[in-house]
DNA sequence: CAGTATCCGTACCGATACTG
DNA sequence: CAGTATCGGTACGGATACTG
């Protein structure tokens, strides 16, 4: 299969999506812009536990990606806006599709991992 | 403090799940399984750059998760075949969705890189 | 407010050698 | 064949202090 000389290589596009979309704080920050751009503070409070670090990290990948825009808006005290791009609302039938099995079959999995815990 | 009872809280199930679609080489050995049941070597063959080492934790880990079998026949020299269960199957919808988003943008977010970069 | 800078532990991961 | 065991590097991420 051709497949392989794509997927499997480390520094195949496909496996950086693959990389983005497992990075936990990614597709939590695309969810959160769904509804509208959102401010730095805003998504640190509804994001509890990440670091500024990571978020600003996580926010600058995703502007890199083409997915979120960043927009400076030059008053004081300072505002930043992040909002989607049309290629990152793309994304959100991606996520909802996630949300959808993870709802479904979320129940399944926990059950499978206590049952193979109990066996040992 | 309040405790989150969504996706945000690291011991949420739907995280849990994030970080196994997220993890490379669980979403690739659904793929590989998706044809029918592989032994061990085969993937191994096909997934190349794997060490035995993450090949087996990471199908250890679908096993717990009630995502692949693991059948082992009693003949010399070992046999042992991976396949995957319904649940396991349930996921290939999720994984096609992701490669057709990735086949469709994927252009898009590498363009996006490099301007971002140009710009620096 | 919206970040940067720094330090530091750890957990992951690859490589390798060995076994039933 | 189908793994297990062990070691070691490194890169990731958390916490914290600081700045324009």
């Amino acid at each position: 299969m051709l497949v392989e000389a794509t997927v499997y290589a480390k520094d195949c596009p496909s496996r950086q999506l693959l990389d983005r979309i497992g990075d936990t704080w990614s597709v939590l920050i695309v969810a959160l812009l769904a509804d509208g751009p959102l401010r730095y503070t805003e998504l640190a409070h509804r994001i509890p536990g990440i670091s500024p670090k990571m978020l600003t990290q996580t926010l600058r990948a995703l502007e890199r990606d083409g997915l979120v825009t960043r927009t400076v808006y030059p008053v004081v005290p300072p505002r930043v806006d992040y909002a989607l791009t049309s290629l990152g609302r793309s994304l959100l039938g991606l996520v909802g599709a996630l949300q959808q099995w993870a709802e479904k079959h979320i129940a399944d999995v926990v059950e499978a991992r206590s049952a193979y815990d109990a066996r040992g």
